[in-house]
DNA sequence: TGACAAAATGAACAACGTTCAATTAAAAAT
DNA sequence: ATTTTTAATTGAACGTTGTTCATTTTGTCA
């Protein structure tokens, strides 16, 4: 079979993507095949490569959606004006967005690319827009010049979150889990957020 | 070819996770592959199955004895006397492993089993024989009493170390690199810390 | 209508983990 | 010493991966 007029080339890889996500958010990130992807929008496999320079090139457009979706359920849980508020709101909406997709979640962290091959600008741009949720929500901790200082803290803490969750999930964190990921994250944030008012305080002890 | 008389049962077991060693220390988790430890150790593919039930058993296995390097390098660094000190060196130490050994820190956290699989407990006793140490180190800032504060801090800061060590590592933390993997590792530590201090301070405000 | 270009196909390739009938050598029994 | 039994070792084969590409088909344009 030949060229088809049933769908453009941007719809074809909408379908695609839209079929991905699906494939990832029940069966994670094994069950997501070309070949599985191919059979779902009624395409044949060698179509996607048309489409996507690769397969890791299509994971990352799905990771790229995650964002957009970790984006706005993050964005409106912030108003910007107490950071305790807020920084409570923002982890209560992200750990029910790891509950409720977690396979989305997890392949953000668990998918990687060959060592050498860069996540492109418009990848990364998506990152720093939920990046910057955090530094909205940790704002009035500094001072109004240190913008330099939120945003590590809030790569610090995204990083750090990550950490714990994926942990915390996938049963590495040896017998202890009596207490739940959950715990440890807000001990994260708590004592985090602590230590950097508490440094910020005593920052003349430093110099 | 049949039973050779050259290795015994156990010795072939530890050429293979020797080889498999080798393998993954210089070139990662992907060039550990079935066919070329048997290749290595001059014994045929069938023969591993022999010895491990899947080749993910023999992967966790490999992952104990890199726990155990980690541990031994990890643990004359402590004294238990200072926690400033003992962290400050803990960290040193664990960013030096992780630069001179990458990909065997690495595989620690990449791989991962089918879900349903649990780590076996010999693995997470090597696991918590390791956070011993950052127990040890975080000991001073804890009352007498409080073993299970001390014991969740250390696994706050295992986990959200390898946050930021992850995620640092393979470039998926946007354009703000400028800070480096290590600075925002001390941030973590330093914070956290300064965070269970002052809210250990505080703790009657908390009732 | 005919020539050209682009899209769609699916068989084929290499590499992966895994299995298993067949083979062979060591160990045990006679 | 010979036979029988047991266990180790092999490597071809199977099912999946991602990926490629000659071939076919169809839309487009002169």
């Amino acid at each position: 079979m030949g060229r088809r007029s049933d769908h453009s080339r941007e719809e074809i890889r909408q379908m695609a993507l839209a079929a991905a996500m699906r494939r990832l958010a029940s069966g994670g990130l094994s069950s997501l095949t070309a070949r599985g992807v191919a059979d779902d929008i009624g395409y044949a496999v060698g179509t996607l490569y048309n489409l996507f320079d690769d397969f890791d090139t299509l994971i990352v457009h799905v990771n790229g959606a995650t964002l957009d979706l970790l984006h706005d359920a993050l964005a409106p849980v912030v108003t910007g004006d107490d950071a305790d508020i807020d920084l409570a709101a923002l982890l209560a909406a992200y750990l029910r967005f790891l509950e409720d997709r977690p396979h989305l979640w997890g392949a953000l962290f668990e998918h990687r690319r060959g060592n050498d091959v860069l996540l492109p600008d418009w990848y990364l741009a998506k990152v720093d827009r939920v990046l910057g949720i955090l530094e909205k929500a940790l704002r009035p901790i500094f001072p109004n010049d240190d913008t330099a200082g939120c945003a590590e803290a809030a790569r610090v803490l995204w990083a750090a979150l990550h950490g714990i969750c994926s942990l915390g999930g996938t049963g590495k964190l040896s017998v202890i889990s009596a207490r739940t990921t959950a715990d440890m994250a807000h001990s994260l944030v708590e004592n985090y957020v602590a230590g950097l008012r508490s440094r910020q305080l005593h920052a003349s002890d430093e110099a």
